[in-house]
This record gives structure tokens, sequence and C-alpha cells, in this order.
RNA sequence: GCCGGAAUAGCUCAACUGGUAGAGCAACUGACUUGUAAUCAGUAGGUUGUGGGUUCAAGUCCUAUUUCCGGCACCA
């Protein structure tokens, strides 16, 4: 998927277009008053405050046609320069521009207006020359926006658009989009009987179907049995605890919006945990640990409840109940850099694996400035912010840096995935916690007899396994690698009369092999079943009819490919079984 | 939560400005006995998300509500 700002030809053209489509507005609801309008990743927005008129995206065409007749006009498009008076002047009967223009000092910037027509807006730059080179667009969604991003503001309406040179780019990139949204987890999720979701139920609250769940336990399996290579423990704690817990973890404190509500019983408080951890400090902190002992990994795929707000919720990649493939590391400061590293690693080795290419690493700092978020010692900071590059260096990692988006207890490392449609989500994180150990006291046992409080790392590599797994079958339009496949195997006698006798007893080899493998004697032509199969997207298909009997062989092919490769049973059976152990990915 | 849109059969979608709710797929029954993406015929399937209202008449208009979709905000 193109991004717009990485052209800058495009971005300019993009916030030509902003600026064409406010201007087509202003025409067609003279009482519009605009906030700002830059180009984006994705293409262009307008914030504007319409009063009592709304838009919807019935609109668009009305407004599209608006946009052509003022680009038609050839206007150049004009900047100029403005003293902060001119500028007061000029937008005297703006608010909004007013309030801009408030915050702007003329020594430190340069105030400068574009023009097109009967259009000016204030406006920093990067535009094309004339409205005519702005041809190819489409707008493409409405929605509110709160003023200046923040929730306590009166809420704006924002258009969104894209624009391009040719029209061929555009078409492209429409059919790109609409290609996205064929490979919506949502839908795929459907379509392969992944999970469901029932208002009965409750709202955000997924239940995992047959096939979703042996998806589910595959990479669940995966993930403990990489964990326990490493070093880890596994525990079970369980999804609720005493309000007390969250008291001293600091939990109900912060993230109180986002927790269910306590529940009362027999003069005693519980709420559904919102996170695993602070079971996971109580569970540290039932025996005396020595240094020698460090660093100690518990781990656990841990279900937690969250009140997501309701507009937040999102199939399976955003939900009220997840399940997190979870871990605390126990360690000391100077084993920071190595648990770092080995998470990192980790990281990196699963995403190899499963082929996941398209994601990128932030370093969360924290803001020094801010001290009413980071109030905790600075050397500390200093010393882990520091660390976390190095090993990133050392990786040969490419990340980038973010100040101030830190945790308030800690800086963090999270990998970012782009979803089939929406925002950028977090996969993996690995956070440090200076502050939860604290809060529990824990103590480690130094070499020279004193106690010490260790520093705490929660990581995620799956992140929320729901998550996880609706950016992977995004990824892979739901044709998973066989070793992931809830059906691995189908396999289609060509005759039931005459094949399928043949066909049961391939079928019992294959599971008694460990196969996932569906026999299809439904009474439909083979061409029938093999749709079927292809729109299940089932990794081998078998087809036995009497050559196959005959010589003891099967007939079998991949999915996504016509070809046909006959081969020896036993052949077939090792042939997939070494597939399934090398995890092969499906080849597209 | 906020702004906007949507909700019709298990699924995907029709039904012009209010005038008898339809199709394909899936399901079921029967015929066909099949060699790599849909064999043919038939049967059944609906209080049009839910509750109010307007009207001679509501899937269609108004209203409330629930859920979903697109963003915004939030995301330990």
């Amino acid at each position: 998927m193109i991004n717009i700002l990485e052209d800058e030809r495009l971005k300019k053209l993009n916030h030509s277009c902003a600026h064409l489509m406010a201007q087509a507005i202003r025409h067609l609801y003279p009482e519009v008053k605009f906030w700002v309008g830059p180009a984006i990743e994705e293409g262009f927005y307008y914030d504007m405050d319409l009063g009592n008129n709304t838009i919807t995206e019935d609109d668009f065409e009305k407004i599209e046609r608006e946009m052509k007749k003022c680009s038609k006009d050839n206007k150049r498009i004009v900047r100029r320069e403005l003293t902060k008076e001119e500028a007061l002047e000029m937008f005297k009967d703006d608010p909004y521009k007013l309030d801009l223009l408030s915050r702007m000092d003329e020594n430190e910037q340069v105030i400068s207006c574009y023009s097109q027509g009967d259009f000016t807006d204030l406006c920093r730059g990067g535009h094309v020359d004339t409205t005519k080179e702005v041809k190819y667009f489409k707008l493409l969604k409405v929605s509110g926006a709160y003023w200046k991003g923040d929730a306590k503001n009166k809420m704006l309406t924002r258009v969104y658009g894209i624009c391009f040179d040719t029209e061929e780019d555009l078409n492209n990139h429409l059919q790109e989009l609409a290609e996205a949204k064929e490979r919506d987890h949502r839908k795929i999720g459907k379509d392969l009987g992944i999970y469901m979701m029932s208002d009965l139920v409750g709202r955000g609250l997924p239940m995992y179907l047959p096939n979703g769940f042996t998806l589910w336990n595959t990479l669940e399996n995966y993930i403990r049995d990489k964990e326990i290579a490493r070093g880890y423990v596994h525990v079970q704690t369980p999804p609720l605890g005493n309000v007390e817990l969250y008291k001293t973890s600091g939990h109900l404190e912060h993230y109180k919006d986002s927790m269910f509500p306590i529940m009362e019983v027999e003069d005693e408080e519980y709420v559904l945990r919102p996170m695993n951890c602070p079971h996971h400090m109580v569970m540290y902190s039932n025996d005396l640990h020595s240094y020698r002992e460090l660093p100690i990994r518990i781990a656990e795929i841990a279900r937690d409840c969250r009140y997501e707000a309701s507009g937040s919720l999102k199939g399976i990649e955003r939900v009220r109940t997840f399940c997190q493939n979870d871990c605390h590391i126990f360690c000391t400061p100077e084993q920071i850099e190595s648990e770092f590293k080995g998470v990192v690693d980790l990281i990196l080795e699963v995403y190899k694996e499963l082929g996941i290419k398209e994601y990128k690493f932030e370093l969360s700092l924290r803001d020094p400035e801010d001290k009413v978020k980071y109030h905790h010692d600075d050397e500390m900071w200093d010393l882990a912010e520091n660390k976390l590059r190095e090993v990133l260096k050392d990786l040969k990692v490419d990340y980038v840096e973010k100040i101030g988006e830190a945790a308030f207890y800690g800086p963090k490392l999270d990998v970012q995935i782009k979803p089939a449609v929406g925002n950028e989500v977090t996969l993996s994180t690995c956070q440090l916690d200076f502050c939860l150990p604290a809060k529990f006291d824990l103590k480690y046992v130094d070499s020279d007899g004193s106690k010490k409080t260790p520093v705490v790392i929660h990581r995620a590599i799956l992140g929320t396994l729901d998550r996880f797994i609706a950016l992977y079958l995004e990824m892979t339009k739901g044709a998973l690698p066989t070793w992931l496949a809830p059906v691995q195997v189908s396999v289609i006698p060509v005759s039931n009369e005459y094949h399928l006798e043949y066909a049961k007893k391939v079928v019992d080899k294959l599971k008694a092999a460990g196969i996932r493998v569906n026999l299809n004697d439904k009474e439909e032509k083979l061409g029938y079943r093999m749709r079927e199969a292809q729109t299940k997207k089932i990794p081998y298909t078998l087809v036995l009819g009497d050559k196959e009997l005959e010589a003891n062989t099967v007939n079998y092919r991949v999915f996504g490919s016509q070809e046909q490769t006959s081969i020896d049973l036993d052949e077939f059976v090792s042939m997939i079984k070494k597939v399934i152990d090398d995890k092969e990915l499906l080849k597209k």
C-alpha cells in the first residue's frame, strides 16, 4: 500500500487536493469553517465545522463534481507571506484560523497563506502550481474528529480523499483498497469458520469455532515450546482477583475506566483482571529469591478482560476478552540488556518462521520534560533507554524512536503492524518496568547479602492470540501454512461406489500420522468438491480413483496450484509430515 | 464513549418516488455415479434487528433502542 508522504510530488498533490476540496465545499456550504487539512500517508483529509449541515458519503459525488469544476478553472496556486497583523485581519471572521494564529510566533516561523481563485487558506504550504494538476482524485470517507484531537473538544467533520497524477494510479489504488477489504479478518474469519460473535453473548466477546480453536491451539503450543526452549516457565492464574490486588498494583488507579466494574460478594470485592501482571508479582513473592536464580521468566497464555470503548471494538483485533502470550521476566538491572536482547531475538525468530515481513519497531521513550507522567529517577531511565538502543543497534534492527510514548513505568519496544483495514496496531511488545516490583515489595538477595528490588520486563511475542490470528489471517489471506491450517488435507474419492473404501484407508493412515484430514464423500461431482477444498483454502487435496486404488498411490494438488502430482501413499505421508515439521510457508 | 452511515432467509444481495417481500448459494428430497473451482429437478426457509408512532396501506416515512461498518478519542 502506497505511502503518500514518502513521495514529495504526491504529498504536494494531496495537500493541494485538500485545498481544492475545501474550495468546493465552501461553494456548496458557504457557512463552513475550516480547521486543518494535511496530506497523510493514505492521501489527505480536511477538518471542518459545518454548523448545522452534515456531509455524508452520498454527498461525495456532488462535491467531486464541484472539485472538477474548480480544477478546470485552472487557477494558479499562489503563496503569500504575511505579517501576524495582516493574517489576523485577513482571517478575523474565522475563529479556527485565529486559534491557529494565536499559537504562531512570526519571529519563529513564516506565516503564509495560499490562494487559488476565490479560495484562500492559512497554510504552511507544499503545493503544486495550478489547480488543473489536481485532476485524478476520489473522496473516500467522512467521519467525526475531535477538534485538536482532544475528546473534550467539539467534534468536527473530517472528509478523507486521495489524489494521483494519473487515472491509472488512482484506479490501481482504489483496486488495492477493494482487495484489502477482501482480506479483512472479519470476512475471512467468517468464511473459514474461525470465530463467531453473538449479540446474545455480548459485543467484543469472540467465540472460537472448531477451525479457529485448532489454529489457536497450534499457535499456543508453538509459542510455548519456543519459550520453554529459552528457559521460560509456564504458570496458570485465575482471570479475576481481589480488588486489593489491583489497588496494590495501581491498575485500579490508572486504568479504572477500562476495567469492568467491581463485583461485591460476601463483603469482598473482586474485579475481572485487566492484566495478569499482579498475579505474577505475587507468584514471585511466594519464595525468597537469590540473585543466582535470576532471571526468572514466568509465562502464561492468560485471559484478561477489559472494558474497551464500544467504538473501538473490531472483530478479533480489538475485543473485551483476550488472551495474551504474556511473560514477566524478573531480573537484575545488569541483566536488562541480555534479557531485552533475548526477547527481540525471539521476536525476530518467530516472525521469520511465520513469514511475517511487514512490520516496524518502535522504541517508546520518555519525554524528559513531562515530569507528571515520568516522575521516577532519571538515572534509571537514561540507563535503560541507552541499553535498549544499544541492543537494537547490535541486532541491526531498524526502529523509530517515539518520545513521550513510553508507559509511565518504563520504556518499551513495540512491533507495529498495519491491518487490512484501519490504523496500525501493536503485535509484539517488550516493556521495562521500574514501578511494579517496588509496589509489591519484591526482593532478591544479592551476592553481598543485601536485599534488592528486581526489574520486571513485560513481554508478549504473539501479543494477544486473538489479534495475532486476525493479523495472520489478513497477511495470508486465509491460506494458512500447512502446519497451522485447521484442515490440512481434503480427501476426495472420485466415486463413492468404487473408491470410498480406499479413501477411508488413506484418511485413517493420515490421521494415524497426526495429520488433520477431512473426507469429502458428498454425493457431488468431483469438480464441486474440488471447489469446496479450494474455497476453504485447504493446503492439500487428494483425488483418489481407479489409478490410485490400483497402485496404492495418491494424486495431490497444493492449494492455489493447478498442478497434479501422483505419489506413493507412504511417500505422501512422510512428505506432508516433513512439510508440517519444517513449518513450510504456503507458496502463493 | 463521540460524529456519520447501515441492518431484508444460514450466507451474499434485490424490491423505482409508501401499494401482494424476491434471487443465487447453502440446507433438505429425488434423479445422475461422476478424474481436479459450481449436474439437473423439486421442497422448505421471513413478525424485513427490536419497541413505539404516522398512514386506507410501512422493508420503505418519523421516533427510541440494540448491534454492525467507517473514522475520532482511548489502547497498561
